[in-house]
RNA sequence: GUGAGCGUGGCUCAGUUGGUUAGAGCACCGGGUUGUGGCCCCGGAGGUCGUGGGUUCGAGUCCCAUCGCUCACCCCA
């Protein structure tokens, strides 16, 4: 294999993916649904770098964590800083926040962004090394109403593409009442260690409330009488709860309460949630978020500053989505099919003066037979076809085919390729 | 990081107990009379059977190694 390993690699790295010209047309739609719905709630785009400094993640994810321990890609850049490619979304978009002061601009930021995320996973169902998110964050808002707003905007997403996928809710605590449960929960599962699978019990001094939501079904049964987080919440956490679930009610929401759902980065506090479905192999999360009040103060942002955001998985979306809601590539508005030499120079200008009046058109400059040519027409799935040969450039009457009733009628083509093209764009337009 | 399954033309796959020039469907190209697509019919192009080694008179078919892909564990969107 010596010789070999000189011959280039022409394949993408483990874990990551072209999107090809035949399902690209599913990601702008969602992308185009998803902007109009962040409209509508208040958000505002923002774009921010796919790198960042390490210890913005460090900080922010938490040191103990999977993401950070072993799966950021993570490298030394020529100056020999620590930089990594962001595994999510949040940090960098609250990084921006501070770094711009954009609470003095109003009282409540609205965010959203779409992009790439980076995790050294091994690859499987519906979990890519690079993979694509659309998230969205509410900074300066702590009231309950808001936790429901941004849990409608992620489920209307998803309902808008006819993706399935049920909302379970919970509530962590916060610094106030969180460790005291803790103590609790770990008291309980110590005392049947001996019942937890190994998973589990490694779990249990790194990261107890995992164990509530491990797979193996004898922790889940004896999770089941373990005590629930959301009956020791402090009186402030569990009236904002109540409340977060009241609103949820009154916009029509459905969900549901499950106490054994946990997450799996540091800065969460509070209400959190996940959009859940079976249909997504071993994956069962599309989307999910929490509340993370203390997030922005820890990153040097202003005292105080509450935040709560979500992020949908763009890849388990597609994959969500039934066949129906992918819809087609667009096809091109109008085919040029032109036979022999002069009308082939002649169509070729006639294309370039059709794209400038924003109508999509093709032709096959390379030639052929009429029945080649349509069928080109037919495969790039063009509107009308334009059929123009020598001989009609000698008559003057060109044909224009509708493609999809098979009606024909004749254009007038003359060398003034201005009027030539306006006469076609106008019969284009009438047929719409 | 751990485990399992799979690797045959662009795609999806078939290839009997190892035996002559490796097949199909889809896609692609051409044709079915003079200049008209989507259906149908005919024809064509396209594969060192992931790679390397071994067993054998002979291997896509057996063995070993290696690479790759997929799924699951784990983790998470």
């Amino acid at each position: 294999m010596a010789g070999a390993e000189v011959i280039l690699q022409t394949r993408a790295i483990k874990g990551f993916k072209d999107i090809l010209p035949d399902e690209v047309h599913i990601w702008q739609r969602i992308e185009t649904v998803a902007r109009g719905i962040f409209r509508c709630f208040g958000f505002s785009e923002i774009r921010v770098p796919v790198l960042e400094r390490t210890s913005l993640f460090v900080r922010s994810i938490g040191e103990e964590t999977d993401i950070v321990e072993k799966e950021m890609y993570t490298f030394t850049d020529r100056n020999g800083d620590s930089l990594t490619m962001r595994p999510e979304g949040t940090a960098p978009v609250l990084r921006a926040y501070v770094e711009h002061a954009l609470h003095l601009k109003s009282k409540v930021a609205r965010l959203y962004t779409i992009g790439p995320m980076f995790r050294h996973e091994r690859p499987q169902k519906g979990r890519l090394r690079q993979f694509h998110q659309m998230s969205a964050e509410v900074l300066g808002a702590a009231d309950p109403f808001t936790d429901a707003e941004v849990m409608a905007a992620a489920h209307t997403i998803l309902a808008e593409l006819g993706a399935e996928a049920s909302l379970e809710i919970n509530s962590l605590g916060c610094p106030d009442c969180r460790p005291a449960y803790n103590r609790l929960l770990v008291d309980y599962l110590r005392s049947r260690t001996e019942k937890l699978c190994s998973d589990c019990r490694r779990r249990l001094d790194k990261n107890p409330l995992r164990v509530l939501d491990c797979k193996n079904e004898t922790c889940r049964a004896e999770v089941e009488e373990s005590p629930a987080v959301t009956a020791h919440l402090c009186a402030p956490c569990a009236e904002h709860f109540a409340a977060v679930k009241e609103n949820l009610a009154s916009l029509g929401v459905p969900f549901r309460e499950n106490r054994f759902m946990v997450r799996g980065l540091d800065y969460y506090r509070r209400t959190t949630f996940e959009l859940v479905t079976d249909r997504l192999g071993a994956q069962s999360a599309v989307g999910a978020g929490g509340r993370y009040d203390g997030l922005v103060e820890s990153l040097g942002g202003p005292k105080n500053t509450p935040g709560i955001g979500f992020a949908i998985g763009m890849e388990r979306l597609v994959l969500l989505m039934a066949e129906k809601e992918r819809g087609l590539p667009p096809g091109t508005d109008l085919f040029i099919a032109a036979l022999g030499d002069e009308a082939r120079g002649h169509a070729f200008r006639l294309m370039h003066a059709l794209r400038l009046k924003e109508t999509a058109c093709l032709m096959d400059t390379s030639g052929g037979g009429l029945k080649s040519q349509m069928k080109q027409a037919g495969k790039t799935r063009a509107g009308h076809t334009l059929i123009i040969g020598d001989d009609e450039l000698a008559s003057g009457l060109a044909i224009l085919r509708d493609m999809e009733t098979g009606d024909q009628k004749h254009i007038p083509v003359t060398e003034d390729i201005e009027t030539t093209a306006a006469h076609i764009a106008a019969e284009l337009e009438r047929g719409e």
